[in-house]
DNA sequence: TTGTACGCGTTATCAT
DNA sequence: ATGATAACGCGTACAA
């Protein structure tokens, strides 16, 4: 655009002329003369996602409307419940026919789904889990600082014997979560006992309240418990509250996402991811990567967030006799 | 569309050979043509739209973005945030700016708020809560049924001291669920309670905190509680468990909306609202309006849909002991 | 029945 | 600098 130099006054003129007028520009005409459907796609991590049993995607996928939004874009899920007519490439002739100007993916399942949309030029932002053989822009969160700030809180209230309930996810980002744990006992000489971690398959409530059962059962009990989600940690809750152990009265707890921890009973003490933050910085991604012209892009970039711990009241502090008595007893 | 007879084969060999040119037809193009933008406007309640603080208007928005792609719709939301920056007209200025095709109205605050968008010939729908005043179309959900059920079940349960924690709303609609409740009360001969009624500002989870402390503060305390809203029914939660009364056991618990009540703990029997379903039948309506010629449009339907009652494990069975002492202590 | 040309509203380009 | 013009892709109307 050229300079443009108008005075305030004229400026104010034009604008009441045209709303008095009934002007506004057309976005369809101006979106067809550029090329630019102003639509992204966005493919879910996963097809069934409830707002209660999958919070994470499914918050996720609210944010990434909202900055949508913000951006001047429209967003089309690609779940395979709007595909699931043809074979498995159904998904990228959805996107093509919707025309979109770019995608973003979570936590794809496989290289190949990546490789199939960059093939035909779209612009790929890939989140939270990516696929790292395929080089896209990327954002995710780092779960070492707010796990390691969790469980160095519960060692400060005078826990030395903490469980962890998680899952056995094979993508790095699941790991990391049981080795910062596992660093972080470390550092403290504390021992880690096998029957102390317990890996569920998927993240839900009930095998969260699975793995409370089992935790439950070993001959020695922990005074503290780290979930890594929330709605594990609703599993965990309900069966506490059915075997009448009181948190944090006889049992301390901390999860991981902080959705809805503060809306649990009792208030949960939570490591906060910061998805409204990663939904942000993915549109942006995508954003510059399309309007970057054809001629050459710059190394994709690789956004890395970082989480924070909430404080409540699902957290005791061990008095210096129990603690005494617990190192007695191991 | 003339008649357009093809045989199979050839259409297959039309529809493979486009697939293999890459051709699509351009959404784009096609809007442009039909001065049709496929994008509709969303005026949701309230500002703060919060996933967990306002579960309600949040599902809601989010049942009205699937129902949307579902239809071959975008929708934008015109919260005050997105259009904050004139007067109070500047909503359907931003609408009118975006070229929307029609407009939802979840709840609008006035009936001049609908009427300035009927002025400027946008197809309206009404949600949950309408101006009666404005004839649109709208949907709404009837509280009576599933509200009747509720406290039929609580008696049937045993239980005659019923406790009711709502809101001071305005809207017929927030009154209803009073009325079914007295009415129920009514036919079983069982007295309405000044101080088991406690009615709150807005459903907020500290209203539920604070309305259960005064609750639990009567002279003679009830059996069971309905509570009106799944937010305040955390709070209700929270409060009873610091007190250490335990639902069912020493008191039961039924909730509005039946959203997370499932996930708390323990998990809550509510009476199911469908958002879904009045997510859709809003689309459906307004996306009938829209295609309607400006010839003549019929009488603005209204539909009315209904709730019903999901039963989990907050209602205890009253001995009959236990009711013989509650009547006899009346 | 089959084909061709024009217009939707914008913006980019070209000529003045 | 300023203004005229063509083209984006589809749908439709009109002509052949």
């Amino acid at each position: 655009m050229s300079t443009m130099r108008v005075s305030q006054e004229t400026r104010e003129r034009i604008l009441d002329a045209a709303r008095e007028l009934g002007y506004t520009p057309n976005p369809v005409a101006r979106a067809l003369r550029r090329q630019r459907s102003n639509v992204l796609g966005f493919v879910p991590r996963s097809d069934r996602i409830t707002p209660y049993d999958s919070p994470v995607p499914f918050l996720l996928t609210v944010h990434l409307a909202h900055a949508c939004i913000r951006h001047g874009y429209h967003i089309v899920e690609a779940s395979t419940e709007s595909t699931s007519r043809h074979g498995e490439d159904d998904l990228v002739q959805f996107l093509l026919g919707r025309h979109v100007d770019g995608v973003v993916l979570d936590s794809p399942d496989s290289a190949q789904e990546v490789a199939r949309l960059i093939d035909h030029r779209l612009p790929v932002v890939q989140m939270i889990r990516p696929q790292h053989a395929i080089k896209t822009p990327s954002v995710m969160v780092d779960a070492v600082p707010g796990t390691t700030e969790a469980i160095e809180h519960l060692v400060e209230m005078g826990h030395r014997h903490i469980a962890f309930i998680g899952t056995s996810g094979q993508h790095p980002v699941d790991r990391l979560r049981l080795e910062a744990f596992e660093h972080v006992l470390e550092t403290h000489g504390l021992r880690r006992r096998e029957e102390w971690v317990v890996l569920e398959s998927t993240y839900s409530a009930a095998n969260g309240y699975a793995a409370a059962n089992r935790l439950i059962e070993t001959p020695e009990r922990p005074t503290a418990l780290f979930v890594t989600g929330d709605n594990l940690a609703v599993g965990v809750l309900q069966h506490l509250y059915e075997r009448n152990i009181r948190v944090p009265e006889h049992l301390s707890v901390i999860s991981y996402d902080d959705i809805f921890a503060g809306h649990l009973v009792p208030p949960l003490t939570s490591v906060n991811q910061p998805l409204n933050d990663a939904a942000d910085r993915a549109i942006e991604l995508l954003a510059a990567d399309i309007e970057t012209p054809p001629g050459q892009h710059e190394q994709p970039q690789s956004v890395v967030l970082s989480t924070h711990l909430v404080t409540r009241a699902s957290v005791r502090r061990l008095s210096m006799k129990e603690q005494a008595h617990i190192a007695v007893a191991r």
